[in-house]
Formats: structure tokens, sequence, C-alpha cells
RNA sequence: GCGGGUGUGGUGAAAUUGGUAAACACUGGGGACUUAAAAUCCCCCGGCUACGGCCUUGCCGGUUCGAGUCCGGUCACCCGCACCA
């Protein structure tokens, strides 16, 4: 009997309001099942979903009704990550206010997010720009204040020329800015700090408890930390050639054991030495200008030569009083890492052996290899900078260079110069302070105020919140904040005098990094209700691109840590699982007038060859190369036209399908096709046959075709739990199809009424249900229309994950493969106990063993209980 | 430069601890049904073959009864960091 087709259009939304109504995905706090906390990172309101948003959130979606189907009280939310720049873009070029602007994306892609039928918690929704979100934020930053984890300070920042705001040392990608791509400038401006190097030690060896994190992401923020080990030494300057008042200059070195082999000291532009010293020497002021000048850009890194300044100044060898070294002002050195000064020795460093040869300095080779020759060893162009032995160091010669190193620290720390240790170990990081003072209107005020009497007073929390102004122009560039005539000014909450509102705002990074917290309990006066966010915190399962490695998920766990001290939460690692999946690629078509997109490229195929028209003027376009999604080459799919067309199942479905889910996936019109085309098989299967399963009961499996149905359908049952597991979507599926072939003619038979075998009916309609829960998390409402048809009375999305029977995935026979020398030859099919002895034996009576054989016994008989038996002759 | 990853059919890929390489799917080809098309269903699809087999997981070598998987070397591509002392 034929059905008519699924119709997703009429399916999808009358399935997605039966959920609705039923509130099956709205999480209770008060729940006692178990829980379970999946997170996908949430989006920026751009204006529109894409294809790549459906990935995420389908994997997102799978995982919540997995373990919903499990018995697990599931908090699943969405917000909005509203804040930012794009906002305010679009307020310049189309005259709309930045809220405005936000709010019209965000109804938009609600909606579109809707239509994917996502087992979301819509009643926790809130967008970041929400000023019940912003306020808790401030309030949140006071108590940072209090704590002494936030402070001002006046730096060198990066400055975005385009943006025309700082940016973050980890916003700074390749010397140009994250966003705008534009050149990072250096400025120096009073900037607020979050205190993340108080956690630089914790937020590194906590890494090693993230066992559920990718490796890749955790080695990403060792790195970024970047700790190393080294020694603090103080070198004496020579009295006659230092300007007055100074006697010591501080030098940071992670390679302490090669003092034997320093030829020179160098320091930063902008060292307290250096800018003395300048004072009284014209031409050494000039260099220092010309060093501050050459900025940060990639480009100017690569080509700027290293150069030097001789500053005439000399120190003296710490275990040789006679032993002076110039000291030289450096291009290459930073004055923000270490103490801004550094030993150079040539022989271990190839940025000093380039120094040393260019200025004529000594080198003076201090390790060398194991077998080397001490009396002839030689460095001239490559530093050595493996491990080896030490050679002309006096009293270290002889020596590894770890032993070196701590014979050096031991000796410098007991020494006295100027009535001070000579030198200490000392560990540094590589991570800066947070700096998050933006000059940009649309994000989260900083509650402060600006007191020409009491100078820096933070609002009272009483006063929260300091509210946006709604009323502001963006006519001129920089901050509306800042030229506006009234928000700015307001009377000092401590004297009462006349004062001014800070009017930078917070980093948007600041808004994404406690979202997750503030979910489990969105309507509570307080930033969080301490007891909700530790009883669902960490989120279980988090969900997002690999772009926020470190930027997003460190932020995020220094937030967890100051928001713990500030008693908001009870825990330190916020994200227990995190699992960073591919992006959707496609391919880039180029016609004559530039970039087209997919949907206005026909492609078609050839004997192999591959060619694509422009559908409209029917002239061939190049196919370029498979990219990542980007407006630019226009090769975008948006999710509505894929919805619109095939569902939000058949979407589901094939984003989830064939690639694995950490990999890049290429968006093909066949792939979703044949998604489409499943589901619609599915249905026609199971649809047709329905009523046939009306009155069978529960029987046992007394036929032979009846037990083969139900262990093909538990093994797969087995199989896909495991997969879901471990995030294999794609093998999952692959199981999926397989189910499916393998109930294909049964159900046809089923449907045609031909199937008389009552045992394997009833077999069949408990493999049916079966495929039915193991496809609902993929595909939920084909499912859900499926399981009426079957008559079921309860919602699929209701039911539990079944338990597969132990007895029916394990068979009680086994089929070895058979090797002779390495090659498979033969089959061998034995009951599952057989012991090792009697394989044996059963193998060599195989014809295709004897005739090997020839008569003679084998060398070996290897016996891989389960596996494989390999004959060695 | 430093650190990490990946390389398997025409394509996406599978092979969870060393144990039948290519499951599952896409594309393509052939057939059935149809007046025809769509849809659907069936078959074929790594290479060579004297039809016994032989070769095949970037390349070269090693360990092993047995290697896509482990080890050494090498090439290519991708990602992250990068004047960090």
């Amino acid at each position: 009997m034929a059905i008519e087709r699924y119709n997703p259009r009429v399916a999808e939304p009358y399935w997605q309001k039966v959920w609705d109504e039923r509130k099956l995905f709205e999480a209770d706090n008060d729940d006692p099942a178990p829980k379970y906390y999946v997170l996908e990172m949430f989006p920026y309101p751009s204006g529109r979903i894409h294809i790549g948003h459906v990935r995420n959130y389908a994997m997102g979606d799978v995982i919540a009704r997995y373990k919903r189907a499990h018995g697990y009280n599931v908090l699943h939310p969405m917000g909005w990550d509203a804040f930012g720049m794009p906002a305010e873009n679009a307020a310049i070029a189309n005259n709309v206010h930045p809220g405005e602007w936000t709010h019209r994306n965000i109804e938009m892609m609600r909606a579109q997010l809707k239509t994917m039928g996502l087992s979301l918690d819509w009643s926790r929704e809130f967008a970041t720009c929400d000023v019940g979100y912003y306020h808790r934020q401030q309030y949140l930053f006071l108590d940072f204040l209090e704590k002494g984890l936030v402070y001002r300070k006046q730096s060198k920042v990066n400055w975005d020329p385009v943006d025309q705001t700082v940016l973050a040392n980890e916003q700074v990608i390749d010397g140009c800015g994250w966003r705008s791509g534009a050149p990072v400038e250096q400025r120096e401006l009073t900037q607020w700090f979050f205190k993340i190097t108080d956690f630089s030690e914790e937020l590194l060896d906590a890494l090693g408890e993230l066992d559920q994190w990718p490796d890749k992401v955790r080695l990403m923020q060792k790195n970024w930390i970047g700790r190393s080990e080294g020694l603090h030494m103080h070198w004496q300057l020579v009295a006659e050639t230092a300007p007055p008042g100074q006697s010591t200059l501080e030098v940071y070195t992670t390679r302490p054991d090669t003092v034997f082999g320093a030829s020179f000291m160098a320091i930063a532009a902008d060292h307290p030495l250096a800018v003395k010293a300048a004072g009284s020497n014209p031409d050494l002021a000039a260099f220092c200008e010309a060093c501050r000048r050459m900025g940060t850009s990639v480009a100017a890194l690569e080509t700027a030569e290293k150069e030097g300044f001789d500053t005439g100044i000399k120190v003296r060898h710490p275990f040789d009083a006679d032993w002076l070294l110039p000291v030289y002002v450096a291009n290459f050195v930073l004055m923000d890492y270490g103490t801004g000064a550094i030993f150079g020795c040539p022989s271990g460093d190839q940025r000093d052996l380039d120094f040393a040869n260019k200025y004529g300095l000594p080198v003076i080779p201090v390790v060398m290899p194991e077998d080397g020759d001490a009396a002839t060893f030689q460095i001239t162009e490559q530093a050595y900078t493996d491990d080896g032995i030490m050679i002309n160091s006096r009293f270290l010669d002889g020596m590894k260079p770890k032993e070196a190193f701590d014979t050096v620290a031991e000796r410098l720390e007991t020494a006295q110069l100027d009535g001070n240790p000579q030198a200490k170990r000392e560990t540094n990081y590589r991570l800066r302070d947070w700096g998050i003072s933006r000059q940009r209107y649309w994000g989260c005020p900083i509650p402060i105020i600006h007191c020409p009497n009491c100078g820096v007073v933070p609002v009272p929390k009483s006063d929260l919140p300091v509210e946006l102004p709604h009323d502001v122009d963006f006519e001129k560039p920089g901050n509306p904040l800042d030229r506006h005539p009234t928000w700015r000014n307001v009377i000092c909450p401590q004297c009462g005098a006349e004062a001014e509102r800070e009017t930078d705002t917070m980093d948007t990074f600041v808004d994404s990094s406690w979202y997750f917290a503030r979910f489990t309990a969105p309507w509570e006066d307080a930033p969080t209700d301490p007891e909700a966010a530790s009883r669902w915190l960490p989120v279980d399962q988090y969900i997002g691109g690999v772009e926020h490695a470190i930027l997003h998920l460190l932020y995020s766990r220094f937030f967890t840590r100051a928001m713990r001290i500030a008693g908001h939460v009870d825990l330190k690692e916020p994200f227990k699982g995190l699992f960073t999946q591919g992006m959707v690629v496609h391919e880039t078509y180029k016609g004559t007038e530039g970039w087209l997109m997919p949907s206005e490229v026909r492609v078609e195929e050839h004997a192999g060859k591959r060619r694509a028209f422009n559908v409209e003027s029917g002239d061939e376009v190049a196919i370029g190369s498979i990219e990542k999604m980007s407006k630019s080459k226009r090769n975008v799919v948006d999710s509505d036209e894929i919805l619109d067309s095939c569902g939000a199942d058949a979407a589901r479905f094939f984003m989830l399908s064939d690639s694995p889910p950490e990999r890049d996936v290429i968006w093909t019109e066949a792939g979703v096709d044949g998604a489409h085309r499943f589901v619609q098989r599915v249905w026609r299967l199971i649809g047709e046959a329905a009523p046939a399963f009306k009155d069978v009961e529960a029987r046992p499996a007394t036929s032979g075709k009846a037990e083969a149905l139900s262990r093909t359908a538990h093994k797969t049952l087995k199989a896909v739990g495991e997969d879901l597991d471990r995030l294999s979507f794609n093998t999952a599926i692959a199981r999926m199809h397989e189910l499916v072939n393998t109930l294909q003619s049964p159900l046809q038979e089923a449907a045609a009424g031909q199937a008389k075998d009552e045992a394997a009916l009833s077999a069949l309609k408990d493999a049916v249900n079966i495929l039915m829960s193991i496809m609902a998390p993929m595909t939920p409402h084909l499912i859900e229309e499926c399981n009426r048809a079957m008559g079921n009375e309860q919602l699929m999305a209701e039911t539990p994950w079944p338990v597969f029977d132990q007895d029916l995935v394990v068979d009680d026979s086994v089929t070895l493969p058979v090797q002779i020398n390495g090659k498979k030859r033969a089959d061998l099919t034995i009951p599952r106990d057989a012991d090792q002895v009697a394989v044996e034996r059963a193998v060599l009576e195989l014809a295709v063993v004897q005739s090997a054989l020839a008569g003679k016994p084998p060398r070996r008989v290897v016996v891989v209980p389960l596996r494989i038996v390999n004959v060695v002759i």
C-alpha cells in the first residue's frame, strides 16, 4: 500500500509545537535526577543562521536528546553574544541603533533556530546586551575590584586604528586586529585590567586534569601561558661608565649555564637604564626613538635587522670582576618580558650569534656535543642549542647544562651584591594581564566614576545598573559615550562633587566568560544562584569552534576562578568536556563578474569532469578551491533554503553523517539530497509496514528469521550507543543505514501482508522500535511521525533509550579468518567457546591448510581467540 | 625558527587494544518498472591478472607469526605560536 511522502513542512512545525506545549525541554533546577549540562557556544547575532551553525547545534542536540532518553535532567539553553562591533558598524552604515539592529537579528535567528527542532530550553534565553545581564556583569566587576582582581594602569596597548579601540594580546593575530585585520599600533593609554596572571600557574597546572578536552587545545593554552624556569640575576655596573644612581643591571635568563659564553648585554629601548643613558647621548636617544617607532607588525618584525647601539656602559661578569662586558640597546629586546634586559651568549642562541657577528663581539662556545673535541669545537654561523657538555666554563667544565644551571644558581643565590643575593630562581610566564577597556559604545559600561577629589570611585552596587544611553550618534569616529552631552556627568557617590563616568566599555569576551553560569539561574537578582550554579556546573559537554581555543576558553577558566573567590560559584573549571567541531566548507565559484553564490550556480558532471554554469546567463564559471564559508567568497549556504526544501531532519542528518565531527565537512547538494532520500525511505518503509504491526504482541524469537532480526537490531543498538558516547556521529549513522538495509525486505513483505511468521513479525516490530529510538536524536520529527504511525502512545521525545539484550549481541559461533604465513586463505566457523586446541585442530584439517603443509608439521600456529588464526609454515 | 596534527579508492570516509584494509555513504556505470521522465528497486564500481592469484593505506627502511596502526628516516599539506631571553 503506497502512502504519502513524508512532508517535513507539515510534520516539523507540528511536532515542534507538541514538544513546546509539553515544555519537554525546560530544565527544572529541583529535579532530583542526575544532571547533564550540554552547551554549544552561543552565537553572535550577525543576522542569519548559516549551515555551520546547523552543524554545531545539531551535534549538541543529539547529545541532549540522547542524554535525556537516558533519564538525565538535561540543561540545554540558548542565548546571544550580543554586544560587539558589527552592531556599531551597521549603525554607522544604515543609520540604525545598534540595539535595534541586534534585536532584529536575534528575532530572525531565533525563528530560524526554532525551525531546526532543537531540544532547547528557551525559557532561560537571554542576550548579553540585556540590561538584566550586563547589570550583573557590572556587579561581578565590582566584586572582582574588591578582591583585588581588577586594576587600572597606564600601559602600552594594542590599538586597532580601524575599529578605533584597544585589543587584548589574545586578540592580535599576526600583528593585526582579530576583527578588522588592520595592522595594530602601539599606544600609551590608561586601561582596566583583569589579573589573569594571578592564576598563571594554576591555569597551567589544571590543564592536566581536563582529560575530556582535546590535547590540541590544552597544548595551545599551555604554550600561550608560556611558563619558563630561569634565574633573575643582578650584574654589577662599572661605576665610571654608568649613569649616576645606577649600580646594577637586572637580567632574566633561562640559560644561566651559559654564563661564561656571555659577550654582551642587551636592554630594551624603553629600559630605565637606556632612557637615562639616552639623556646624555643624542645619538642613543635617536636610536631608541627609532626602535619605538618600528612597530610590531609581522612584516616589520621579519624584515627588521637585529640592531644595537653601544651605550658605553659596562658590566662586570658575576664570576670574574676583571671581565667587563658592553651594554647595548637592542631593537629585539622586549621591555614587558622578564626584566627587559638579557645577557647575550652568541654560541648558544642564533639571534645572539647574529648580533655578535654583526658587531664583532666574541663568540665563546660553552656547550658542545658529547662526542665533540673541546680543543677544536667552534661556533661561526650556527649556534649550538642542543644538550651536550660544558666547555670553556671554568668550574662548570665537564658538566651537563642542567647540572651547570643548578651550580650557577646555587652560587649566585648565596653570593651578595650590594647586600642582596646576586640572583634568585624565578618562574616567568608569557601570559599578560587581560586588558578589558574598549573605547566603544556597544558593550557593558565599566561601573566606575572619576572624581576630581576622590579619584577612581566604584559605582555603589545599589546604583547599578549603569545603563547605556539610547540617544547616541555615530556621525564621528570614536566612542559616542565620550561625547554624549549628559550621560557622563554624574555626582560623586563619595563626596558629592561633580564627577565623570568611565566611558570605556568592557571587552565583549567578558560577556561570554560567565554566560554558562548565568544560564543555571537567569532569574536571580545576584549574578548567580551559587547553589544552582554549583549543581549544574561544570558544563558536561561544551561544543564550539577551535578558534576559541585560547581566547574564550582561557578567559572563562579565569573568570570561573575569580567568581569562586567572590563567592558566586564553587568550582574552578567551567567546562568538563570540550569538543571542537570542524567547519562547514564549500566550493567557490568565480564568474566574469566575480564570486557567485552556490545557489546561483548549476554544476554538471560528465565522464568524471565537473563544470559549473551561471544559472541566469548560462555562462560557464570557474570552480575554485574548497574554502571556509565567507561573505567575501560568497560560498555561504543559508539554512533557510535547505530547511525549506529538505527539512530540518535531512539537514541535521547530513551534517552529522560522512565526516567525523572534529573534521571539516564539505557541503554538497548531493549530500543533503542523499540524506533527504534516506529520510523518505525510512518513512516509506515504516509507514507502509506499520498497519501490519497493529495487533502484533511481544513474543519470544522462536524462528531463525526472528532471531536473526533481533540479533541485528540489538547489535546495532549497542554499537550506536557506543558511537554516541564518543560523539562518533558518522559511524552511528553508518550503523543506522545498515539496520535499515537489513530491515528493508522484511518490512516490504510485512507491508504487502506476506509476513506469516508471527515470531518474525514480533521481532521486526521490536527492531523498528529500536531503529526509531536510535534515529530519534538525529531526526526527531521524522521519528515522531513514524512513532505515531506505529501506534505508540508515548512521544518519542519521552521514550527511554532501549536496553540491548546481552544474549542477542553475542553469537554462539564465530567465523575466524585463517591465514597461512600472514595471508588470508580461508574462513573457519566454530563454536564461540571452542578452546585453542580445538581451533588449532580444526584449522589443520582445512583442505587449503593441508595442501599448503604437504604432509609436514607447521612451524607455528598462532591462535588469537575470537579474532584470527595464522599458520606459519 | 619552535610546537602539534594529517596523509587510505573518483569523493566523504571506516577499521576502539597490532589481527579479514576499503564498512557506510556520495558520485558514476548498467539493468528493471514507465509511452516518457521523476521517484523507486536490483547489480557493478582500488589496480593488475596467464583467472591460480598478485599488488595496494604519501615514500624508504625496521620490529613482528602478522603493521593503515608501533619504531627510525623522508616528502607533502594543514594548524597554532613566534624577536619570550
